[in-house]
DNA sequence: TATTGTTATACTCTATAACTATA
DNA sequence: TATAGTTATAGAGTATAACAATA
């Protein structure tokens, strides 16, 4: 790991793997965006349009007119704060749960796919990278 | 690699991890399309504007308007090809090259200095599973 | 006629600035 | 006054449709 080359391919694989795996949605009427807010919403629960453009890093009034498409499309609702009149709480509902579900399953098995197509000896490379890759990702 | 669990954790992690280095834009001046392209030409070579938006998986007029905003910028330069009168071949100048250059080399710094923290057994471990990464982003 | 590149136009996502309602 | 959300407007990036030049 000495050289530089290594890090800057590995660096483009993950971009690209990334990217490839993120293309594989339950349907492409939902953008990158509007996915990542109703897949926060699935797994920490409602939010305020506040606490939403500071966890995407995106402005208020992008995280607003991203709440906007997800509410027309009947994935999240809005609700009053009930300490203060100000707040807007954004929920998910059913369909924008089932949306996620059926998101992730698709990401899983493209996934899966392409691991089958691995040989034995692969697989278990890539097992043994995967705690280090976790790490990565989360230091 | 027989159970769900662990593709998809690997997912996550992979994905997670690219959002980090997607994070780490530096202070660039040109949007990731236009480093795409620029990248490009500095590794394959020349390309005409019809291979550009082919090999970008983007309409021709897209790709029309990205070597625009490269070509002002004097990263690029349109030239007549030799063969055939409609078409436009597009080559990468010295400035262009430069920046590759100096904007990859700022992308991987992050990278880099995240792989430091790691033992020298998880690099060796994440070295083995590079080419089978570069495999499953390629399939 | 078919192909290559370009222009015209529109839609999406993002941003900043200004406005409304509430604290 | 300050804060949370919204509206108004503008700047990239992408798309489709129509056009010009060349094969």
């Amino acid at each position: 790991m000495s050289e530089e080359v290594i890090p800057h391919e590995l660096r483009l694989a993950i971009m690209r793997l990334a990217r490839r795996l993120r293309a594989q949605k339950a349907d492409d009427t939902i953008s990158d965006s509007q996915m990542s807010v109703l897949a926060k919403l699935h797994h920490e629960g409602a939010h305020t349009i506040g606490q939403l453009s500071e966890g995407e890093k995106v402005t208020p009034p992008s995280m607003n007119r991203t709440v906007n498409s997800l509410e027309t499309a009947g994935y999240v609702a809005r609700g009053a704060a009930p300490d203060d009149g100000r707040k807007v709480v954004v929920t998910i509902t059913a369909a924008g749960t089932e949306f996620v579900q059926q998101t992730q399953s698709r990401r899983d098995a493209w996934f899966v796919s392409r691991l089958e197509q691995l040989t034995p000896d692969q697989r278990t490379t890539l097992d043994a990278a995967a705690s280090v890759i976790r790490e990565l990702a989360d230091s």
